[in-house]
DNA sequence: GAAGCGTGGCT
DNA sequence: TAGCCAAGCTT
């Protein structure tokens, strides 16, 4: 891969101005964390932005903040109560990195959030990303920044073929953003950046009529708008089969919490059954579901206890020990638990079935 | 470098 | 419908 030829001082700053001028005028404005947020709340709305949409992070962003103002009150907050926020966001070690956090900025770092990147790539769960998303939006100050959505806006501009996830591109792009970042408008060049990615360079059917840069576009101007990015070659994702248990005593239903390997870590869940051996005698069907993940789909098979078993058999079958903390939890109770969704849409239609 | 890690919306 | 995609990080 060969280094791009450097970029004239004239075309930095002109670029920079063409970025800011266009987040001004037609850029997002009223995103909650844009109002006068504390470098806390920056670090909490990048974490969340991570891998998910704008729309679906608002939510979960006002109830976290309403829980946990600060970042001291996040350190002193049980897990339960951390993951019960998080529940339905995904990628739970996000949620749990984010308590370490809290947690390592109230001990480690005095209370302040750093304003390098280089400081704050030692707090858990920040990436090169999020480092340099908190030092442009927390304290407008420069650093490079790239997500998904200015590698594209990048390559399309720049011509840079090749998979994005790849090292050579990905290294290119930084280099990029690195020579571009200007000195002052720091916030505004950065939600610049990210704004004209996902409202204009978007990655099918960009709006390029609309786009400050098309004078300058290497794919506009040469009409390559549908081979760059150079699209990425997708595995089919396997199908695997779970099989869990219901297990209802009166109006409470028993969970068990997930061991902190593997997905769905350190929520709470019906009990999986390690082996898809089922003993007829002991457990008959309960229903099914299936859920989509990235890497994976999952066939799942709800069992409950036939008529003539009884609890000492099935919870030596599941080889329940003290790591697994199973408990039985009232149906009241389970909007305060932390559930994979697709637990807590099962439950929901099964306990609204039951009514 | 590659795999593991969620979920919901959109086409 | 089935696949694609989203303000990535960790191991």
């Amino acid at each position: 891969m060969n280094n791009p030829p450097p970029l004239s001082t004239g075309f930095i700053d002109n670029f920079a101005r063409r970025v800011v001028s266009w987040q001004a005028s037609h850029g997002r404005h009223d995103l909650p964390w844009q109002q006068q947020p504390t470098p806390y709340q920056v670090l909490v709305s990048e974490v969340m932005l991570q891998q998910t949409q704008v729309s679906t992070v608002i939510p979960y962003y006002q109830r976290w903040l309403a829980q946990f103002p600060d970042a001291e009150s996040l350190a002193a907050a049980t897990d339960d109560e951390v993951m019960a926020l998080w529940q339905g966001l995904g990628y739970y070690a996000r949620a749990r990195n984010l308590k370490k956090a809290a947690s390592y900025i109230c001990t480690e770092l005095a209370h302040q959030v750093p304003q390098q990147p280089e400081q704050l790539r030692e707090i858990p769960g920040v990436g090169p990303y999020t480092a340099g998303a908190i030092t442009n939006f927390a304290y407008n100050k420069p650093a490079a920044i790239v997500d998904g959505n200015i590698k594209r806006l990048f390559c399309r501009l720049f011509g840079i073929h090749g998979q994005l996830a790849s090292t050579p591109v990905t290294k290119q792009v930084w280099q990029l953003a690195e020579q571009l970042t200007p000195a002052t408008n720091n916030r505004s060049y950065a939600q610049g950046l990210l704004d004209l990615g996902a409202t204009i360079c978007k990655p099918r059917s960009p709006l390029c009529k609309q786009c400050p840069l098309a004078s300058d576009c290497v794919a506009f101007q040469q009409d390559l708008i549908h081979e760059l990015p150079t699209p990425k070659v997708r595995k089919s994702t396997p199908t695997k089969s779970g099989f869990f248990l219901w297990l209802m005593k009166e109006d409470k239903i028993y969970l068990v919490r997930r061991p902190k390997q593997g997905i769905w870590s350190q929520l709470w869940c019906l009990p999986e059954l390690s082996s898809p051996q089922v003993d007829k005698q002991v457990l008959q069907e309960h229903g099914t579901f299936k859920h989509v993940f990235s890497h994976y789909k999952l066939n799942a098979h709800v069992y409950q206890p036939s008529a003539t078993t009884n609890e000492q058999q099935l919870l030596s079958m599941l080889g329940v020990n003290e790591e697994l903390h199973g408990s039985y939890v009232a149906v009241s109770e389970l909007a305060a638990v932390g559930l994979p969704a697709p637990i807590r849409s099962y439950l929901e239609a099964t306990i609204d079935a039951l009514q």
